[in-house]
DNA sequence: ACCTGAACACCGTTCAAGT
DNA sequence: ACCTGAACACCGTTCAAGT
């Protein structure tokens, strides 16, 4: 049977998960699934591009997300940045794969735009609920970056869902 | 002349300010210092190590910064915030360099323990303050890594510095 | 003390040639 | 249409041996 991009990013979802970014190598790919590494060109221009579709593959299950309307917005909000969260911390260097993907399209990519219509039922403009929106998604890159590395060198990483849950206090309950 | 761990440092930083850390490997550099890639190893542990000495050298200049003692608090955190932006962004990849020495030591890092200071004297505990830096750092780090992807990319940035000023006044202007 | 030479075990990507 | 074989231009790190 002929290889197929599915099963290409299927594999490579695999490794992520078990390994990490620095195992999921093209060559490594090729061997798991027991062709030459040339072979996968024919179905991805890159791995640059593989990555972003790993990217898409994590943040997807946020769109099937759906809320109590008695909760109050901001309070969704909070729990929506827990749960994009949660899934990047599931994968081995989730952060840095969905930083990329982040980049390239900040303002389409989940979480960011639920986040703006939540932030919007607040009573802000459209404007300062995208910022709120980028802060908190930025600020969650940022603080589980640090926690894949600590957790990759072996180090403490207890207190680090208490700092993250501070400061998504912090951006949400300002004015 | 016997090569020094000083030498190493300084065509390192040449290389990551002016080609970035794809270009900066251990072979390039000792290309560039006219000696054997083994002959590094006898100076740096490793290529970690050598990036952690530049984090701490793009951070340093932090130490030297004074403000005036009739601007409040707050402000003075936002501007030391700022500064830290900017350091970071004028080295290519910079973010990345730094947010593994972060990773290491969130507390001691500059600006970590400056800017815990200035937010105590606006009147909060010291581990809300320490909160507040953190969150002030994480999201700065993911600000940058966002923008000198966009860079590495072509993509516009016009909107970086609006977009970290506002994240910076949402995390500072909370209660 | 400090460095070379040479190796080990890898990378991403391209592309003529095969089926 | 899809893949192999082989190459190109690289990596970080180790370590016996040289000076």
């Amino acid at each position: 049977m002929a290889l197929s991009r599915e099963q290409i990013v299927d594999a490579a979802w695999g490794i992520l998960h078990s390994y990490g970014l620095g195992d999921l190598s093209m060559r490594r790919l090729a061997k798991e699934l027991g062709v030459q590494p040339g072979a996968l060109y024919w179905h991805v221009a890159n791995k640059q591009e593989l990555l972003g579709v790993l990217a898409q593959r994590m943040v997807a299950p946020l769109s099937e997300l759906t809320f109590d309307d008695a909760v109050p917005p901001l309070e969704r909000a909070a729990h929506l940045t827990g749960e994009f969260r949660s899934l990047i911390l599931a994968v081995r260097d989730g952060a840095d794969v969905v930083s990329v993907a982040h980049s390239i399209s900040p303002e389409e990519l989940n979480p960011a735009p639920e986040l703006a219509t939540l932030v919007t039922g607040s009573g802000v403009s459209r404007e300062t609920a995208m910022a709120t929106a980028l802060t908190l998604i930025r600020f969650t890159l940022g603080s589980v970056t640090t926690q894949q590395t600590r957790e990759a060198m072996g180090l403490d990483t207890s207190s680090s869902e208490a700092e993250f849950t501070a400061g998504v206090e912090l951006v949400l309950h300002s004015r």
